[in-house]
DNA sequence: TTCAATGCAAAGCTTTTGCATAAAG
DNA sequence: CTTTATGCAAAAGCTTTGCATTGAA
């Protein structure tokens, strides 16, 4: 089991304070003054126990905090990063189909939307 | 507009010749002889092009066919990488669901489906 | 005391860039 | 002749690892 140091929970508090945005482990090591080794093996260990999201795009990966750890899909907004939680039925709808359709059993906690919310939306329009 | 050279179609026809396979930059490199720096460029330009399709790991890219370049999902499997192309009326039905319910403007070209196919299922089982 | 976590520095990887040369249009 | 592509080597990131030390249980 973990141990409960410092810098363990200063991470952690560092994502629990905007659950609705994604962070960088540079950004971590910057803010909050910890070592890079340690935030690189921390950001592994909680991603691993469920704790957080991680991202991964085309220059590193991005983390973002996921407190409610449910086994549910997920949209994320192209534009803000924003993530939505998809605590809905249909999620069910999708499951079905594509086993019974295409013989594909999805796997929910890692399938991510890709798109734009609506707020993002709004600003494109202008 | 792109110049015709030995390298790019080299490239191109390594994976048109397996479409259902994913690819990384140093395959390529290695299979081909062809030096990190066109490989890398090369790839870039085709996936802008969107002649192939690339996938972001956590140990790097890998990338893949896709000289259909049709606007629909893709289902991907996390163990064997195959990619499954998502021709399928219901991917409406998801998208109309998203934006009534979530107000969220879905992109089907970026958004993929990761799950387990039938192959790989039945491998787990044993 | 025991075992995991930390920090530092060094190393590993993937990917990018500068620059001179070669090839395509 | 003009423009893009190539190759090499160097550099830039992000991430990991070895090792001695510190701190939690």
């Amino acid at each position: 089991m973990p141990y409960k140091t410092k810098q363990r929970h200063a991470i952690l508090d560092y994502f629990a304070a905007s659950p609705e945005n994604t962070h960088t482990a540079r950004e971590i090591i910057e803010a909050l003054s910890i070592s890079e080794a340690t935030v690189f093996r921390t950001l592994t260990h909680l991603t691993d126990e469920g704790l957080l999201k991680r991202f991964t795009g085309p220059h590193g990966s991005t983390y973002q905090y996921s407190g409610c750890g449910g086994h549910h899909m997920h949209l994320k907004c192209k534009t803000c990063g924003v993530l939505v939680h998809l605590e809905c039925s249909f999620a069910e709808e999708i499951m079905r189909h594509f086993a019974t359709e295409h013989h594909f059993a999805l796997d929910k906690e890692d399938t991510v939307f890709y798109g734009l919310c609506e707020n993002c939306r709004e600003g494109v329009r202008k």
